[in-house]
DNA sequence: GCAAAAGTGTTTCAGATACACCCATGC
DNA sequence: GCATGGGTGTATCTGAAACACTTTTGC
């Protein structure tokens, strides 16, 4: 029901984007908990070498804005991301934040497991996934991005806690180790396993043990048992860490 | 920098709005916990009877949202707020969320403490705080503003939990009393007085105590010392409540 | 004196950390 | 056997809740 609209004249004057940070958890044994987290970025054409952007783009008429975002982060680096894992990060709108022309960019953030190899269909000429430290401690970023970034990490830290987005990260099938490996590259220290267990199997239908199934692979030590999914959209109680005491 | 862009045809079959949830907390002596919270709404010349809707409005040609905002609650509902205290909730953009025609909304947030009398100067005929349960539960507010005001009351009790936000309902002279009576109107619930002034005096700078100076006001009871906002922007530690256990 | 709120002191408890110790596998 | 990670048991620590008790006012 769009009715003809006598202030439409009245807007117009700015672009509305969604920008997309795609967050994933490199899985390379030797890794510290600090180095895992990767960001996708994409290289603009007409940016200078070795300027970087998140994956953005105009919202289409009638487009929801996920849909937006979905569609954006394919065309310009060939990954799919799930709908459904999209959630938002905040809307930037500083009058200058393009140098080029007024442009408010509503952001949001998603996290995948195994992602494929970057490859950009078009608007960009390179795509890859960059460590998040050094995104958050060069000046890489074009633009604000370097913010967004950052505010992402701490919108996903939180959905961490109190949602199982963080087996968006693992395979259907993972041990808890694999769960654990996730959550230090989020909280950007080593996690107690044992605590770690408890903390994850307390949680109401947070994930569910694999009837006797065991990880034959090629690691040393015990195999683990294997896990899936819950059902649950809440971590109840939630999954927090209190700073380290002093060992005693 | 503004230059001529080719895409400009591209976009524009839609408006941006801000949308702004003024939040107050009644001082009303006999007020629950549940029933202190009120939120500022206004009333549309062309909307039916007993429907309220959030102050909000167009963004104009280089203005920063938060300008924005309060540009558009001064306009609608004649109250002042200050832009420093504004803070984002989200942004909302479901293609049928408005009837009329696509509206994008960002939304904001502000706690202030002595509203003046609601007077609408244009674009509304009524305004006035309403009781943020009565919206939340009533079918009274117009488009996904209820959604909004959900959201709001959620950011901002975490902002009380992170932030001295909750300084923003007192006057510059404050009883520990008077700081409980806030955040007894977000956790919906009473606080022990003697753990609510030891969890407030050992956060860094949040509240300082005023030399000396006593309220002699008409209360029964041993008058209360004077505080004065300090000057950390975060609160550390936080400002948490557990659930209750189950009494002794 | 009595009621009521301000403010102090103390016990108790839930939840989390630290860490010792046993288990199951690869080499 | 031995190294290594999986998994269990448990002492200890910490922050917070509960609540008894003292102080200071109005009436």
């Amino acid at each position: 029901m769009v009715m003809a609209n006598p202030k439409r004249t009245k807007q117009g004057n700015f672009y509305l984007y969604v920008d997309t940070v795609v967050l994933t958890v490199s899985r390379e044994k030797s890794l510290e908990p600090k180095a895992r987290l990767q960001v996708l970025v994409m290289h603009r054409p007409t940016a200078p070498k070795g300027k970087w952007a998140l994956p953005g783009g105009l919202v289409a008429d009638s487009e929801d804005l996920p849909d937006t975002a979905l569609r954006i982060v394919k065309r310009e680096t060939g990954i799919t991301v799930p709908k459904a894992d999209l959630f938002q990060v905040g809307t930037y709108g500083k009058p200058n934040r393009d140098s080029r022309w007024r442009a408010i960019s509503v952001a949001y953030v998603v996290l995948i497991s195994e992602p494929e190899t970057p490859a950009p269909i078009s608007n960009s000429d390179d795509a890859r996934f960059m460590s998040y430290r050094r995104l958050r401690d060069e000046s890489l970023l074009e633009f604000d991005h370097r913010t967004i970034i950052r505010d992402a990490r701490r919108a996903a830290r939180r959905q961490l806690e109190d949602t199982p987005i963080a087996l968006k990260f693992c395979d259907s099938e993972f041990t808890l180790t694999d769960l654990r490996w996730v959550y230090e590259a989020f909280v950007l220290d080593r996690v107690d396993p044992a605590n770690f267990r408890r903390k994850v199997e307390q949680v109401k239908d947070f994930v569910r043990p694999l009837d006797s199934l065991i990880t034959f692979g090629s690691e040393p030590g015990r195999p683990a048992r294997l896990y899936t999914a819950g059902k649950t959209s809440e971590l109840n109680p939630p999954v927090r860490f209190r700073r380290k005491l002093r060992p005693r």
